[in-house]
DNA sequence: GCGTATCGTGCAGGTTCGTGCAGAAACAAG
DNA sequence: CTTGTTTCTGCACGAACCTGCACGATACGC
């Protein structure tokens, strides 16, 4: 990755975001930290943002007290997203699901990632124009409006023709017994067949998911090959999900 | 392999990879590092693109260019999407193409206009989200970042399983002669697919793009139902476009 | 045909740039 | 105050860069 790009990605970062830790982006790109301490300086030299001991803020201030505002709100989001974003390997195809959360799964894969993404929604589409090296494959078919990803027998068609290493499956409930869940029974034959053609698939809860169930079953709690949660998730929930046998990848 | 050969193929290469790296170039094309260092120099130097240590990145970055355009919809554009927009009756399906002209007449359709929408651009999809009466079908294939639209082959079998009454088609150069053509050999096929399976083809023209002509051709002028053109295209081009004997829509 | 000018190319050299590491200084929190 | 982390400084090494020069090819005029 050339140094330009780098830097580049990095206002990328910080405007989408809000906030940025110098570490954190160092162990992303594979860099020592020197380097992108040295980065953040002179973009802050350049006045392009504000450095800060830790990492980095917007340059205008008024932008980032919104950003931040909101990044808060979604800091177990974007943790989800960093940890199943670790698990993409180079030169892997993996399908990434619809939702905010499968969102920051892209936002965190590293800018110079070599790989095949499929998905079926237009919104993550549309956020991997800006990773170079990452071949996009969108599953066509009947757009349903509530989570913005195509559903339908076209969807189901397009999806029996692809294989993947990984699906990022975001679901809105994660219960022990009743297990992976979601709102639309569409949209849960559309996960279900995606979660079938991959090798592993990822759960993608978020804290306030686990517990609770929505009418339509995905998958049973086994068929998951992980869940990533929160390390904020109480103790309670992991535990009942631990009795299940589930695997568990705590993000931080 | 002549110079100037080689020249423009670096500036196809970086408009469609968005980076470029010298070393890896010139053992592609067997050259010195030095030769393809000269080149890049020079190139720069004419402004067509952005010299960075290691390698060149676009003049104008592609994902800014596409963030920016999209903001700076000009008034020509809008008025082209809003006389668009006009043409579709309720009950209708329509293709509605990728780019920021196509985006203006998704802007323009009434809030509460029932029909359906197929397009092969996850942008215009997104955009669609807003209008409940709608249906939407998304085209599925493999993500082409420069224009953010699905091309391939998996696009075109889509495309032929679908019929439309009238497709809304985006292009880069509209010329009395040379027809309507676009800078993409996989996208003008696509556009010209979607053209194929539509009983009407409307061409958005605005201002900019009428007079001049890109190197592939998507179909001949006289197979467009019309061009839709801003009232303020100077009329020698006008002239010029009705000579060959094809319908002008004016936008106020 | 022959010399000459021009151009594109590759190579040698010295220079600049980007990166990582070690040690000292600055900072935040207990 | 103490401790652990983050930051800066200086340094070293390799990669990328530019300059100047030499070589071969082509074009042009005599």
């Amino acid at each position: 990755m050339l140094t330009a790009q780098r830097r580049a990605w990095i206002l990328d970062v910080l405007r989408r975001d809000g906030q940025l830790v110098a570490k954190r982006l160092a162990a992303q790109l594979d860099l020592s930290d020197d380097t992108i301490r040295r980065d953040l300086r002179e973009l802050a030299a350049e006045g392009k943002l504000q450095r800060v001991h830790g990492g980095a803020l917007p340059a205008s201030p008024a932008i980032a007290d919104f950003s931040v505002r909101r990044h808060v709100a979604t800091e177990g989001k974007t943790a989800v997203g960093r940890a199943a974003a670790a698990l993409v390997q180079p030169g892997q195809t993996v399908i990434i699901d619809g939702g905010t959360t499968a969102q920051q799964v892209v936002r965190h894969l590293p800018p110079d990632l070599g790989a095949t993404v499929i998905t079926h929604s237009p919104t993550i589409a549309c956020e991997l124009v800006s990773h170079p090296s990452i071949e996009v494959l969108v599953i066509g078919g009947r757009l349903f409006k509530h989570s913005i990803v195509t559903c339908g027998a076209i969807a189901i068609e397009s999806i029996l023709q692809v294989s993947a290493d990984a699906f990022f499956m975001g679901v809105t409930g994660v219960h022990a017994t009743a297990g992976l869940t979601t709102g639309d029974a569409e949209e849960a034959a559309v996960k279900r067949a995606l979660s079938h053609r991959s090798a592993e698939t990822y759960v993608l809860a978020s804290s306030e998911k686990i517990g609770t169930a929505s009418p339509f079953t995905v998958i049973p709690m086994h068929e998951a090959t992980a869940v990533i949660i929160e390390s904020s998730t109480p103790d309670v929930q992991v535990a009942a999900l631990r009795r299940e046998g589930v695997e568990l990848i705590r993000a931080d």
